[in-house]
DNA sequence: CCTATTTCTTAAGATATCTTAATTTTTAAT
DNA sequence: ATTAAAAATTAAGATATCTTAAGAAATAGG
């Protein structure tokens, strides 16, 4: 995992072993099984996830009933409810394991510390989080040019391997779609 | 104006005069007259916009030849076309003035020099990167929540005051209704 | 294997929202 | 003030997508 995490941050700035180490000693491995929250609405965030390995989503759920999935994360993301996270307010979202999903967690406190102690990090996470911002841009604009059907061939096209991962409907879920009408569009 | 970028850099971590003009000395101010465009499809995004006075939106045309308007930015705001100014493609979105508007830009490479050289910057960045993730998290929520009545309702009512500085049709736009439809649910 | 649970499909009727196009109102420019 | 341009409204017909409800297929657990 260390290995893993060293790997990932020498991507975004140049950390010493004892660098590592010491950010290392911040972060507390965890492992949810499949189905498993990490986050139900209403519990403050208090972490940030670093996904070694494994699957997660990030939804709310609708005054309808309805869940509405707004991201995936796979091994090498950082994810967060991240309103909830930096204002310290009860979340709206859930967070959920759709695979056995292993982490290694961070609270604000030590995250805190970590950036007083290396603040190279301060650009690490300013660009992971730039990189969140440039996803979550792209996914608002095919939304805004695609009708339904495009928007899930286009996601298959993409994403082939990743599409057979997670069941359909959650496909549909990300892609404002009722499972319902999904199902008709690949008949059709 | 540099007293305007010093208070703002301010909430973040703290500056000295010296480190601000330092970094003062990488911006270059600007003036855009309303409906000027800072950015249009198709440009490489070379700059990040700090706006100190005025109002900007960033929008896109779909393939219907229809204006989506992405977000709107006012002063204390950083704007750019982040996929654009990161990975130097060509950008999807334009950026237009519509109040005259002044901003203090800087590019890429200024950007990276003042990040060397004064790396609290870093910190300034990801915070304020974290606040564009979190508006945009808090507008996808309430676009999964509500109907278009309910988007309007809510907007006018947190914002009446900004609702008074853009035409109605670009709040539709916003709030993905069309104008005519828009129109119609403010008469019901 | 067998059963229970989860996921996917079908189809009919309902509806929110869009399209088009013309008209009115408001705002800006000379 | 007058005209031109921009913005907002109206209304009728069209359609993409949802809802509900039921049944079929697939997957997972014991």
């Amino acid at each position: 995992m260390k290995t893993q995490l060293q790997n990932y941050l020498n991507r975004y700035a140049s950390f010493s072993s004892e660098e590592i180490d010491r950010f290392y000693n911040y972060l507390t491995p965890r492992t949810f099984q499949k189905k498993e929250f990490l986050l139900k609405e209403g519990d403050i965030c208090k972490n940030k996830f670093f996904i070694i390995d494994g699957l997660i989503r990030l939804f709310n759920i609708d005054n309808k009933g309805h869940e509405n999935i707004i991201h995936f994360g796979i091994e090498n993301w950082w994810t967060t409810s991240f309103e909830s996270f930096i204002t310290e307010k009860p979340s709206l979202l859930y967070m959920q394991a759709l695979e056995k999903t292993t982490v290694l967690s961070i609270n604000k406190e030590n995250l805190e510390k970590a950036y007083q102690n290396i603040p190279k990090l301060e650009r690490v996470f300013r660009i992971t989080t730039e990189n969140m911002l440039i996803a979550i841009e792209r996914k608002n604009e095919f939304y805004t040019k695609m009708s339904s059907k495009e928007r899930y061939d286009f996601f298959i096209k993409k994403l082939p391997s990743f599409a057979q991962r997670i069941p359909q409907y959650m496909i549909a879920s990300y892609l404002d779609i009722t499972p319902e009408y999904l199902s008709e569009l690949r008949k059709g």
